[in-house]
DNA sequence: ATAGCAGCTTATGTATACATCTTGAATTCA
DNA sequence: TGAATTCAAGATGTATACATAAGCTGCTAT
């Protein structure tokens, strides 16, 4: 199949990369654990080469921390750590918008925009949502967030996003499926998509204020998800990404 | 000296990501070019392995794009580059400023940034100010803004302050040299001492939203700075930093 | 019994040889 | 003369051997 052929024509590293970070994300590796290169080669069966550049890329991914003395170790997050990084895209986030708005997005480059949020509506009109459409309004969202950061024009803005968003706690739909098992589901889905049509609104009417200030608001909707899906204990396993949680959670 | 013994303790990796730094950010290697890992061997003399480390971590840090065929160019940024990048930090440090105020930074936490900000007055009373006491504002500076940023006392916000800060030209002092050759160059140190005095007042009030805005305004600061410099076409040679914007200066 | 030291095991740091792919130049054909 | 193709030179990707440093275990001495 051309999968075979993808995956041969991608590089040892990348495939490296991509397995630690599965190993990593799935809790096969805990954190806090030390990783050694010779691990790492047993369990990529790539050479310590590009295993070694495997664990460079992921530390600055920020899944991998760098011990003193050499090598590497599975990095540990406290709840705390996660809502800053939460609140942190949500800052980011709202800056780009306000560039979006403040710059004067074309109404050409808004178009994308206004399609994704379109596509949404149509998902985010059933109730109750099926799981089909949770998974569908996940890949939408990611979208949305990513047209916008793009609105906004600034290399060095994108990068930082991207850079942000790399952590998948931090990530724009990092908890949209923990919503799936809430009772609160729909409800919270539609003040999403609410706060989705205001910043488009506001980029529009060239109101860089309003624009930052609900992408700030929106991102604390994640911290919402979260806090709910710790308390309620439910449905975890649909969050890989507390792996990465220290002690208390899992 | 110790300076041969701390020479020879540093890993030939680090040796090789200073060497080329420096010779990126004094623009032997100039913005576009491409560097070839023989090439940077050369340079450095030390093998390909670490010199690819080296490369990597210069990527990451913001000097370097990789091609997409394989291998590394100088990154170049144009000025709207650095002024964004610029608001990018001031956004950061302004998110930083809030953090400290609304989780209320201990009166003994605050104690080394008040001892910080009374070494700055010292400095800033001269009028004329001389060029050491510019280089030393410039040092003093650098430690004021690391201590703010670690008062967040969040290590994800820290983590990304520091790596928008890796870009000379988006650090806290990047342009304060720029100052010394400027007509203005006392009563813009006034002003960004102010701003300094403000952010404490505002975290030893709790005032999040005040600490917040000071310190997006304060970053506008070494906009304007950059702005006149360039403007004025004087003493470019004092922002190394500048050998990466694109064509039209320098 | 505990603390400290010695030696060994294993880790990472570095250099280099080999394989593969990209790129540029030259030549040939239309 | 121009464009395309092929070949060569050089680049990056990968593997592995060797050097050095860290950490651990076990033994000895107090």
């Amino acid at each position: 199949m051309s999968e075979r052929d993808s995956e041969r024509s991608i590089s040892q590293t990348v495939r490296a990369q991509l397995a630690l970070r599965d190993m990593i994300l799935s809790g096969q590796l805990r954190p806090g654990e030390r990783i050694s290169e010779l691990q790492a080669v047993e369990i990529t069966s790539v050479s310590r080469t590009p295993v070694r550049l495997a664990l460079v890329r992921l530390e600055d991914e920020g899944l991998l921390q760098a011990i003193p003395s050499g090598g590497f170790m599975v990095k540990a997050f406290t709840e705390r750590d996660i809502l800053d990084s939460i609140e942190l895209r949500g800052t980011l986030e709202g800056l780009a918008a306000r560039f979006a708005a403040e710059r004067g997005a074309s109404a050409r480059s808004l178009e994308p925009l206004k399609e994704c949020l379109a596509d949404l509506d149509q998902l985010v009109r059933q109730d109750p949502v099926s799981v089909e459409a949770f998974s569908a309004y996940v890949t939408m969202n990611a979208r949305f967030h990513a047209l916008l950061t793009e609105l906004s024009a600034s290399p060095p803005l994108i990068r930082q996003i991207d850079r942000v968003s790399a952590l998948p706690f931090a990530s724009p739909s990092g908890f949209v499926m923990a919503q799936s098992a809430l009772p609160e589901a729909h409800q919270i889905l539609l003040i999403g998509q609410d706060h989705h049509r205001i910043v488009v609104d506001a980029i529009e009417n060239r109101e860089g204020g309003r624009a930052e200030a609900i992408m700030r608001e929106h991102a604390r909707l994640a911290a919402r998800n979260l806090r709910l899906a710790l308390r309620n204990r439910t449905h975890l396993d649909l969050l890989p990404a507390l792996a990465l949680l220290q002690s208390p959670a899992q």
